[in-house]
DNA sequence: GTCTATAATTAGATAGAC
DNA sequence: GTCTATCTAATTATAGAC
């Protein structure tokens, strides 16, 4: 291997590590080491390729966004049974990104307003766009992603409290289907 | 004033505004200096009233419990009308509540345990005492709470993204005839 | 390019003045 | 009961060896 190449898998697995540490703890309480020792390097690598926390939390947002967008096209989350199935899906296969948005989105500061112009607006447009009212679309769209998402989210309390695994195929498609039931559009 | 009532005083503006500092930063990033600064008191008098980060945020915890007993009854979280409704209205007025959970519910560790035992199991099994499965109680469960929370849990994000404020009363009217159109029973 | 060492800041917890 | 001062540990960011 290279050493460019060698260069570019260290970038890599430092992204990588970034989302899981930034889904786990929140932007505040995840500290950079903890990245360094999950990407398998030390902490002065993670600050030669990502200048800042704020920098590398940026490369995770990108790299999150670049999941989201492969799992669940923009304008897929809405009153159609596929999009709803394939949010689902998703919500249980990558828990890390609803957790990335929720501390992301409750505090009004930097971050937020780069997410919003980087990803979020992209996306929004895309579900607002396709008739209905915004107020609707916003409705509709907060309460499907928190009712996809949450059980996911909170796996460990879930199978603690309710002994369901939500990482199981049989509780993904009843989850699916009390979505569908609930949310899909009966046309 | 007598001296016990400035000591209760203060002890109970403590737990306040640990509850909105654990809610706001996650127990980790959270710090009693924060709490403290918030309380209007020394970080040395929060430690004199809780030995421990983790006993303060117990105590943070019970008040949160105490705040959603009373707005929501244990038992309310279903596919009744009211019950919607008032969750609805309740998750807007104290989003808190979601942010503590969702921090609590994602790792399993000690304080998850307590926090299961303590409150959310009595909680749970109420709901899932009303007949049905307990596994399409979770899956209600998680989906009516989720679908409830999360555009109020993200208020900033939905002001800056969609221009609607999620504390409006329309904003909270609206959302609740959402979530009875798609989980209400219709008996 | 990757590491080690360190400076400056902040954290939770303790000790002691009043 | 409440505050100030301080200890130890952990944080981000920087500097420099190789």
């Amino acid at each position: 291997m290279t050493r460019a190449e060698q260069k570019e898998q260290s970038r890599e697995r430092i992204i990588d590590a970034a989302v899981e540490e930034f889904a786990d703890q929140g932007f505040r309480a995840a500290s950079t080491r903890a990245i360094a020792a999950r990407a398998g390097v030390t902490q002065g690598l993670v600050t030669y390729h990502f200048a800042s926390k704020d920098e590398l939390w940026r490369a995770a947002a990108d790299r999150i966004f670049g999941r989201l967008d492969e799992g669940t096209p923009p304008g897929a989350v809405g009153s159609d049974e596929a999009a709803i199935r394939a949010h689902v899906a998703f919500s249980a296969r990558h828990p890390e990104v609803f957790h990335f948005m929720v501390d992301a989105g409750r505090h009004d500061d930097d971050r937020l307003r780069w997410l919003i112009d980087t990803h979020l607006e992209r996306r929004f447009r895309a579900v607002a766009g396709s008739g209905g009212s915004t107020a609707r679309a916003a409705h509709l769209y907060y309460a499907v992603v928190g009712a996809a998402s949450l059980m996911f989210a909170v796996a460990p309390e879930c199978r603690a409290l309710t002994g369901r695994d939500p990482g199981s195929d049989a509780a993904i498609r009843a989850h699916a289907d009390l979505l569908v039931a609930a949310f899909a559009s009966s046309s």
